[in-house]
Formats: structure tokens, sequence, C-alpha cells
DNA sequence: TATGAATAGGAATTCAAA
DNA sequence: TTTGAATTCCTATTCATA
């Protein structure tokens, strides 16, 4: 089975079965007779971007990261992308420069995204004005907004 | 300090800093005069149902879950507590019969969250269809719908 | 490049104590 | 109830191999 199909059985399992640890995960894969080792798992949890999470209920589970989250996060990033010219910090502001037109989306976007550093966010057509929480928060939001608009 | 504000600080922290580990934690508290140790954050974690977030560049980050999910979900779980009836499922279908007038509401909340067993969801006055992924998949979902309503 | 076996490294829990 | 120390358990990585 290649990486790909694994990959892909390994989401919906984790849809249909709770899955505790990765060994749970290895189990499932062997009774559909597919054997891997933890170590694959956990490779293919990292690249996955599959997440642990605390609940409610004093356990852990592994889950996948919503839909929207990463459909979102991809949106924004191919927007920044086309339309990123600047950022700036200042204290715990950032300034976003983008091509005329695009404020609107990029700043919505971001709001969607939901990212725990920011307070609020507000756009004209090319600038879109970002207030963080703190000042750290600031400077992780330009390198963030940056490292999108420039990276593949 | 009492736990509710090294809880309080854990969580600026995070946003502040760039966590990879647990120990992080341990030392950015450190560097603010408390001691506490990798147990200790452990627990708060846990707590707090932070999540460790595989990374596009191949690390592994502690971070927030986001405010608008966990205030979704308290939404969600305070109206199903108000307004929940009952719960029933047929293959990947899953019906969930509200006191009249909360469909839409429920529904559109579900949305909010946006689970993955939860393929679309639909409305009307007193009921909400969902339709999930997977049979499996609807189990979860109405276990969890009715955990939501019953508990605390 | 992908994987398993072994291992290191990190996280959660147990146990004792306050 | 909360915590630290020690320990166990789980996860990530290394190293070898295909």
């Amino acid at each position: 089975m290649k990486k790909h199909e694994r990959h892909k059985l390994l989401k919906q399992l984790l849809v249909e079965n709770t899955v505790y640890r990765q060994e749970d995960l290895v189990n499932l894969m062997a009774q559909r007779g597919i054997e891997v080792t933890q170590a694959t798992i956990s490779r293919d949890i990292k690249q996955l971007q599959l997440i642990k999470v605390p609940l409610n209920d004093g356990s852990y589970r592994y889950t996948l990261p919503s839909e929207k989250e990463v459909d979102t996060t991809m949106k924004l990033k191919k927007t920044l992308q086309d339309a990123f010219v600047d950022a700036d910090i200042h204290n715990e502001m950032c300034v976003l420069k983008v091509q005329p037109g695009n404020g609107p989306t990029v700043s919505s976007l971001i709001e969607q995204v939901d990212y725990p550093e920011i307070f609020a966010c507000i756009s004209d057509d090319d600038t879109v004005m970002i207030f963080n929480r703190s000042t750290q928060g600031a400077v992780k939001i330009q390198d963030k907004l940056e490292t999108m608009a420039s990276e593949n």
C-alpha cells in the first residue's frame, strides 16, 4: 500500500473511530490487513498535521484539523502570494499593505482563521490594520504573514 | 501563585512565544519567577485543552484552541441543554429533534463547530438532519450531541 | 524516498506529601 | 486539591536497509 493511500485510510479511521493513541491506529490498520509500525504512524500524523486534543472527559484523542480551517488558511496564503506588498509593525499593531482591492478579502480571511494573537482586524482597499494582544504577538503575526506570502 | 493565575499566564505565554515543548513553558515560567515542573504543565495543558500542532516546517508547537471554536461549542452545548428533545440515527444520517424554533440555530452552530464526521446539515423549525460521512460517524455524532445536551 | 527496529526524547501518570 | 519527583507511557527520531 502506498503512503498516499494509507494517509487517506488514516483520515477515514480517525473519523470512524475513537483514537486515543498512535497504537490504536496501528491496530486499526492491522485489522484491515495493513501492517505498519508506530514509527510510520507518527510520521503520517506529522505530515497530515493531525492533532492530539485533550477532551473534557479527561482523555486524549487524535483528530483531523477542521477542513474549514485548512481551507481558509490555504485561501489566505494564496491571496497573500498574489497581493502581499509589505508588512510592518509598531507596538502591538501590524500594518499589512496589499495590492489595491485586496484589503477586505485578506482582512476577512485573517479573521476567519482566528489567530489567538489577534485582537481585531480592520481594512480599507489596500491596507489591513491588525491589532494584536501583545507586541510579541505582533511580531509573530508579521512573520507569519510574510512567510505565507513568500514561501513556495 | 494560584493555579488559575498560572493558567492565565500560560495562555499569555503561548500567544507571545513559540512553544515547542512543555519544558519551554517551564523555562518561560521560571524566567518570571514561577517555579513549576513539567508534570504541572502537562496537567495545565490537559485542563486548558491546549494542543500540540505539527507545522508545515516540520516542527511541533503548542497552541491555544481558537476562541471562536470554544465559544461556538459552548453555545451549542447551552442551546442543546435547553432545546434538545431526541436524537436518532439511520445509516449515516442523524435526526435531531429540538424544541420548536431552535432547528436553524442548532444547525448553524453545528456547522460552525465543523465536526469532521459531518458531511452536511440542514434544518427546519424543530428538526436538524445531519448527514455524516459514515455510519460510525453518525454514531459518534449522536453520542456527542446527547452528551452535550445532558451533561452538567 | 519510505519504512521498521531500536532508542531517545517528551508527555502523562502514579505515588507521596502538603 | 494541588504539586513535585520519579516513573511509565507514548511519540518522534535515528540509523540501517530496501
